[in-house]
DNA sequence: AAATGCACTCTGAAACTCAGAGTGCATCAT
DNA sequence: ATGATGCACTCTGAGTTTCAGAGTGCATTT
């Protein structure tokens, strides 16, 4: 393995990224980058596709980049193009929508731009929420036996849930279970919104129960939602312009989406880039998958990433993706402070 | 113009309809409704051709529809088949989520299940909300210097946003607001939250103006958003499963979905069936769509519809659409009467 | 070590073929 | 007069065949 083959395996995936169609030796050998004849082009892939770099889909065909090409490549030979300063630009301001932002609203905006930037399918799964704390509970009667429970978090997400009872509650009850709800749940994180919390509320209410026990299951209801890590899918449509990605395949990724989240939430750290291979049967078949962590302070919050072709344009797609995880983390490590700011300040 | 002819012109569809090919008189002629040899079939397909009713794709293949032809098949030759008394109760489990769901869930779990029963895409455009009134506004401290502002309307839906102050608001001046606020918006129709209103309170509140004028921006934003029709698109994908759709076409309705309002909105009372007709270029090509009003009491609440394939069962589907907008129709009245109620009380 | 020349292979588009499905029409039957 | 039969004609689409072009590997030359 020499300078020369491995430059020859880059040119091979940088024209066949572009073009789709497998790379004859001529091309190659016309590219300015490469200044050796066709034929010793012809020898160097021929031994590149002794080592599994390449293949032919048959022969008299020129050569399209295997797998294993496609890593060697990612790791060690493509040079990142960056992002352009009016893509941060235009980045930035997709971000910036509001000063007032929720995380929600972020990891939202920040899934859509990444889709439509990279023309992929982006994913996100989320579960910063369960760093937050719970700044305010509210009950707050919105018709006749109807009632809203209002849960805000420190984090700007708010969720609420109307029940119905079967008798009005006085004003006294009323302000006795707010107060209660308070008292018990306001400030306390998120990710210590147990089930068993929520079951030694119930038996503290003990005499009430009858009464308000739809109001506490929605209570219920509502932190499970809270404690659940989102999974946030964008762009699905973008895949199925893709000649080389098969359509019922990735209808079948569609419908089975959750199953991604395995994939998103291994352990790894730094982008990590996925290919079908053996194992891992749910993956789109010539499709790769681009992932990154991001992190909420020093905690990991959640992973982001795209689905495209393996025809990809990685030098590209990569730092897009670095971009994003990076500023994810710093968005969300800003609120973080806020919140800690704020939690003192009370 | 016989009874035959007809009889065979819904042959023709059926057929069509079931197979995707173009249907010739030989199969006509073995249909057990059809007892006639195939020449006999073949002049009467001749003079449906000539009238407009039948087309060849070209010389000796069999006959497809026409855009008349499904029309008038539509209109008088098919009989519907109804709903099976199964896909009744999934669909009524479907709509009793909870007792408590609001308006907007009711809107958006239908507009699911009708793009699941049909496998076509599922539009609803739905500007009830202007019909609810407001019962609440709260403003509620989250912290340093951020406010949440809560809109609950009786029809269940709540718009909340985060506003950040320069200053923190002292007690009394948030009480102040508050107040105001309630006094001014709580029981008003969401329809007569004009712009007007909106300066109108600017103005009221006049000393204050510095300090809370991104709260009252806040409340502007919340109460157009509250005006504002909302048009949901469901089962996007169920369309790039139809061989005879365009899926650039697919793509771009969907990138436009907006324009589609325009068609659903239109005036119209009962069931309509719209072709790509010559004006109507946003339609798909070799699609139909297939739309119905809904009410919220006596008055116009919105419109729902599919869009598929023109070869599409109508005996099936249209019955289906009658379904859910007569039950939209329901339990949204049902949530009017229960509004009415509720205000009388207060 | 790299380039040249050359015979060989494979593909994919174009041309060709042809059975089958379908038609229209003239004619026959009732 | 209405429907059935027979028949010649048309068109398609699937299967074959053909062939130039692109690409290769290898023996040989520089």
């Amino acid at each position: 393995m020499n300078k020369r083959k491995l430059k020859i395996l880059a040119a091979v995936i940088e024209e066949y990224v572009r073009t789709g169609e497998p790379v004859g030796s001529k091309i190659l050998a016309a590219l300015p980058e490469i200044n050796v004849s066709a034929a010793t082009v012809r020898n160097d892939m021929a031994a590149l596709e002794q080592m599994g770099f390449l293949e032919q889909p048959h022969t008299s065909a020129g050569r399209i980049p295997t797998i294993s090409g496609y890593r060697l490549y990612i790791e060690q030979l493509m040079n990142p193009t960056g992002m352009t300063e009016e893509e941060k630009q235009w980045l930035d301001s997709m971000f910036a929508v509001h000063g007032s932002a929720t995380e929600e609203l972020i990891i939202q905006n920040a899934t859509t731009a990444l889709a439509e930037l990279t023309k992929c399918a982006a994913i996100v799964t989320d579960f910063s929420p369960q760093f937050s704390i719970i700044s305010k509970v509210e009950v707050i009667p919105t018709g006749k036996r109807v009632y809203l429970i209002l849960l805000i978090t420190s984090a700007g997400s708010i969720k609420n849930k109307a029940c119905r009872l079967e008798f009005d509650l006085t004003n006294e009850q009323l302000k006795w279970f707010s107060g209660f709800l308070a008292e018990n749940l306001e400030g306390i994180s998120v990710s210590d919104l147990s089930d068993e919390l929520m079951e030694n509320l119930t038996a503290a209410v003990g005499a009430y129960m009858m009464t308000i026990s739809p109001l506490l299951q929605g209570v219920c209801e509502l932190s499970r939602d809270l404690r659940q890590r989102a999974l946030l899918f964008r762009g699905e449509r973008n895949l199925f312009s893709y000649q080389d990605l098969d359509r019922m395949e990735i209808v079948r990724l569609i419908e089975h989406k959750d199953e991604l989240s395995r994939l998103l939430d291994d352990s790894f750290s730094g982008i990590r880039v996925l290919f079908q291979e053996d194992n891992q049967s749910f993956v789109i078949g010539n499709s790769s998958m681009i992932v990154s962590k991001y992190r909420k302070g020093q905690k990991n919050a959640g992973s982001l990433g795209v689905i495209g072709p393996m025809r990809l344009d990685y030098a590209k797609v990569i730092p897009y993706i670095e971009y994003f995880s990076q500023k994810i983390t710093d968005l969300l490590s800003e609120q973080s402070e806020q919140d800690t700011t704020q939690k003192e300040g009370v």
